[in-house]
DNA sequence: ATCCTCCCCTAC
DNA sequence: TAAGGTAGGGGAGGAT
């Protein structure tokens, strides 16, 4: 597609004579609140804006209204748009002369490769600088290196310290494209110059002798100039209110000549076809290089997996830890006191950055701040329907009533004023990066959320403040608290990425998470213990996680949509099932009475991959959907790849268009108002590769029977999913391999070795005290399992299969692979097998054990024990044996210390079995042990915890 | 009673 | 123009 960058800029500034214009009656039903209630009454104040996509969009239930509007005819619901402010927006920083602005917009027409959702003109330098980089690693991957288009820089080397505009990246590629080199650390005697843009950063490292400090103008200047300039111009002014206003005015003058020089070296324009709908083999990529959604889904899942990357290479958070003790006992002279941790509670924090997406713009666009900016696609001018989504938006614009996931055209009505700007792609991944990095370099009790968004369990962090009140003495006040802390990490947050944060401090993650509202924009909020019950109680129920629409809808006889928690609990559990279904029934029963035990840190599983697109199809005949269904397949054999995955199942989806719904969309190639169908297939063996998913996926879909031309959205999902080096072999001997007993490597020879060893060093000891004269410990002396009962099942164990009744040949059903459910066996088999007696015998001893403290010989057995019934397959024996001495551990009447071990052996446990089985029994997860370990004492007589013991399962863990 | 399949819901 | 993805939890209802 043509830029068009010359005719958009005339178009717009024809737009700007006319003014704004009035704005356009629509049918009323279109934007009435009753039929929306999901924009204007269930969307949350005050909640992050990139939070809070609706997912129920306005635009499929206003297709019909529209339609008989007659949405086809010109221009039915104007936007009114402020096009003297658009193009205010779009000259600044730069002359207001037309030539320049058209000059420029054509000349960077190589870089937009014809985007026709972009401006047509370089908006900013980071624009240009994003546009570049692309182009730079262009070079780099094709080339094979970058090329270097200038020697300015010849023998000068910079270091950039901190948060700077250009970003790090930027300036690098910079000075290595003209000639310098970069370093990632400040090489006393080699480094040239350090970048910094502000003072405070500098400070913070200590400037070393002879650092000469200049300000990223200078690069940025001297690539304009084409000469290297002269530095004392830039040496960086340790006054932050003059950096603060550099920043607007001598950065956007740099741009200026930055991009101007652009222009005149690249005038050549790259025309390039772009995909227009899925027909074009190149549509999936071009898509996902643009939509949001799958941008945050991929960088939710590229967090995750670089925390668990950390965890992993055990990443040391000694340094930052002493950093921040030393710099917060600095700042405890200055006395500002605050409350301390009370001793046993717990501090969770959720960090969450405010409107994400805005804030990066806002980095670069100081002069924006202030004002209601919105993230979205459309330029918000007058040949844009107005129907593209706003991504994030700013609190002012929030103010004036829009919403994340409003459409642009909505938006404009409630607020004419708001300044549209494009996604940076990009800089959201790197700002989300750089944010984790912060986090976890002090603590690696973290979970992510999202890009912008995380748990972390920073009680360690606080309490590794001794001296100041945090260390289990309860002085009521101290200086540094967890506010303090998580002050500390905004603090260094805004520093290094220039964009706020805010935290909400809870005694659980739900906590955490509703107090966040109340600390945002940019600041704390903590809720103690003591409380909870009153904060929860004065929260909307409609402000819990995991209530939404439809759950909302579905509470709707027990009160209105504003309710508190506190209102809600006057119903019970049973009734609130009723209207919810068991599990959501209990989880709401106890987050309205804040009761929430979840650990920050839980063990997460991969469980399915999957590729939906439910934009852009249209297709006229089968090849084309047949062409499309390879592509599908060949995105998710890459990821497959990725994840080192292959998979068991695959499920096809499909939206095809309701029968009344309209042919043509209002959002353009929108999937409207559609039916979904679903089917499953197996994959046995497991499979990643793309051909065999795509005749999987034809199979599917010919099954479901929807004609071509009304298909509107397409997705495959991969379950049941296996790590692709053992999903090779065929399903039966990985089950084989899952339950025989292994002779030969593998995790069970190091324990077997263990046991022999242990058997040995016993042996050893028992001769030399027999030698001493003294009695044998006969207690003792057996590592493997030395209480009763234990005996008489390592006798009866069987041959595999034999009492399996369902799989004959195998001990567990075909879906081991990502919900490994142990076949449920016959009431005789299983007494055979282990007996209740037997069970209840093991239970008495294991509680008579366990009045010793714990010590090797003691927990040994135990964690041995547990291990054996899982490599035979015996879950619910394991479960039953595991649950009791979880919860004897908890009473009175066991030694202390075994709380502790218990959840050693636990552990233990999860890492031989995601070792040896690339699984982990659902028992081991935290939410599970915690529920049992409630209910103290009783170990055998409850009838229910028989019935729980049966529903074992264990769930895939892969493991890199 | 416990599963699987085909959904729906929620979150970011 | 516009770029409505993706992963996980859970429920209804039929199959076993």
């Amino acid at each position: 597609m043509d830029v068009g960058s010359d005719r958009e800029l005339e178009l717009i500034s024809g737009e700007e004579e006319e003014g704004p214009g009035p704005s356009c009656e629509t049918d009323p039903r279109v934007t009435s609140p009753e039929l929306f209630p999901e924009e204007d009454e269930m969307t949350r104040e005050g909640d992050d804006a990139d939070s809070r996509w609706s997912t129920v969009h306005s635009w499929d239930t206003v297709d019909a209204p529209i339609t008989m509007n007659g949405i086809g005819e010109p221009g039915p619901s104007k936007p009114p748009i402020d096009f003297a402010l658009m193009n205010r927006w779009l000259h600044e920083g730069s002359d207001q002369e037309g030539n320049n602005g058209r000059r420029r917009g054509a000349a960077v027409g190589w870089m937009m490769e014809g985007r026709g959702d972009e401006r047509g003109q370089i908006r900013s330098f980071g624009h240009y600088m994003r546009l570049k980089k692309d182009k730079l690693l262009h070079q780099v991957n094709v080339l094979g290196r970058v090329k270097e288009v200038s020697d300015i820089f010849k023998g000068i080397s910079i270091f950039v310290n901190g948060y700077t505009y250009p970003s790090s990246i930027e300036l690098r590629n910079l000075i290595q494209t003209n000639g310098g080199n970069f370093h990632v650390y400040y090489e006393p005697g080699s480094t040239t110059y350090t970048i910094a843009s502000e003072m405070a950063t500098v400070k913070i490292s200590k400037t070393k002798k002879d650092e000469i400090i200049v300000r990223p103008e200078f690069i940025v200047d001297s690539v304009a100039a084409g000469r290297l300039l002269d530095d004392k111009e830039y040496i960086l002014i340790p006054d932050e209110n003059e950096i603060l206003r550099r920043k607007g005015a001598t950065i956007s003058q740099a741009m200026k000549r930055l991009t101007e020089k652009a222009g005149e070296a690249e005038t050549r324009v790259e025309k390039r076809q772009i995909a227009l709908d899925a027909r074009d083999a190149a549509f999936i990529d071009e898509y996902y290089a643009r939509s949001r959604l799958h941008l945050i889904s991929t960088l939710a899942q590229e967090m995750r997996d670089y925390v668990s990357s950390l965890r992993d290479a055990n990443y040391s958070t000694d340094s930052a830890r002493a950093a921040m003790i030393e710099k917060l006992r600095e700042k405890n002279g200055e006395g500002s006191l605050t409350r301390s941790l009370p001793p046993s509670e717990r501090a969770v924090f959720h960090i969450d950055l405010d409107c994400f997406f805005v804030s990066v713009t806002l980095r670069t666009r100081p002069d924006l701040r202030g004002r209601p900016v919105a993230v979205t696609h459309s330029s918000g001018s007058k040949d844009s329907n107005g129907f593209s989504e706003i991504a994030s938006c700013s609190y002012e614009a929030r103010a004036r009533g829009v919403r994340n996931g409003s459409l642009v055209r909505d938006a404009l009505r409630k607020c004419s004023d708001l300044v549209c700007v494009p996604y940076q792609f990009d800089d959201y991944r790197s700002v989300s990066k750089m944010i984790y990095d912060v986090i976890a370099s002090h603590t690696l009790e973290l979970r992510a959320v999202s890009c912008d968004e995380m748990y972390v369990d920073a009680t360690s962090l606080i309490r590794s403040l001794d001296g100041y009140g945090n260390d289990g003495v309860d002085d009521g006040h101290s200086s540094i608290g967890p506010i303090v802390v998580a002050n500390y990490l905004r603090e260094l947050i805004r520093e290094r990425t220039g964009c706020p944060a805010s935290v909400g401090i809870g005694p659980s993650p739900l906590v955490a998470r509703l107090s966040t509202r109340f600390a945002k924009p940019d600041g704390v909020k903590w809720v103690q213990e003591r409380d909870v019950e009153e904060f929860v109680a004065n929260q909307k129920v409609s402000d819990l996680p995991g209530v939404g629409y439809s759950t909302l809808n579905k509470l709707g006889e027990f009160g209105g949509a504003d309710m508190k928690c506190g209102e809600m609990r006057r119903f019970g559990e049973k009734e609130l099932e009723g209207a919810l279904g068991k599990k959501t029934a209990h989880l709401l029963y106890r987050m309205i009475r804040g009761m929430d035990d979840s650990e920050v840190v839980v063990e997460r599983v991969r469980k399915s991959v999957s590729c939906d697109i439910n934009y852009g199809i249209r297709f006229t005949k089968d090849e084309e959907l047949q062409q499309f269904l390879a592509s599908l397949a060949s995105q998710l054999e890459k990821k497959l790849l990725q994840a080192r995955m292959k998979a068991a199942s695959i499920t096809l989806k499909v939206m095809v268009r309701a029968a009344d719904a309209p042919v043509e969309t209002a959002k353009y190639l929108g999937h409207g108002r559609c039916d979904t169908h679903t089917r499953c297939g197996r994959l046995d063996p497991p499979c990643g590769d793309a051909e065999k998913l795509m005749n999987e996926a034809r199979k599917l879909m010919m099954s479901i029977k929807a004609p071509v031309e009304e298909l509107r959205g397409i997705g495959i999902q991969l379950s049941r999913l296996v790590r692709s080096n053992s999903a090779a072999r065929p399903l039966a001997s990985q089950l084989n391999r899952f339950f025989a007993p292994k002779k030969n490597g593998g995790v069970m020879e190091g324990v077997e070795k263990m046991e022999r060893q242990k058997e040995k060093d016993e042996e050893k000891e028992k001769k030399e005290k027999e030698g001493r004269g003294e009695e044998p410990n006969e207690g003792r002396k057996r590592p493997r399992v030395h209480f009763e009962g234990v005996e008489e099942i390592e006798d009866h164990r069987r041959p595999m299969g034999e009492f399996m009744v369902n799989d004959v040949d195998l001990p567990i059903r075909a879906n081991v692979i990502s919900k490994l459910r142990v076949i449920s066996l016959p009431e005789t088999e299983k007494l055979a097998f282990m007996g209740e007696r037997t069970m209840t015998r093991i239970g008495r001893k294991i509680v008579e054990m366990m009045s010793e403290e714990p010590s090797p010989p003691l927990y040994g057995p135990l964690l041995l024990h547990g291990w054996s019934l899982i490599r035979r397959g015996q879950l619910p024996a394991f479960t039953q044996f595991a649950r009791t001495f979880i919860r004897a551990s908890k009473s009175n009447s066991v030694a202390e210390g075994w709380e502790f071990t218990t959840r050693s052996i636990c552990r233990e446990w999860e890492k031989m079995c995601s070792k040896r089985y690339r699984a982990v029994p659902d028992l081991l997860k935290r939410e599970e042990r915690v529920e049992w370990s409630e209910t103290v004492g009783g170990v055998w007589e409850n009838e229910e915890d028989h019935d729980i013991a049966h529903d074992v399962t264990i769930t895939t863990f892969p493991i890199l």
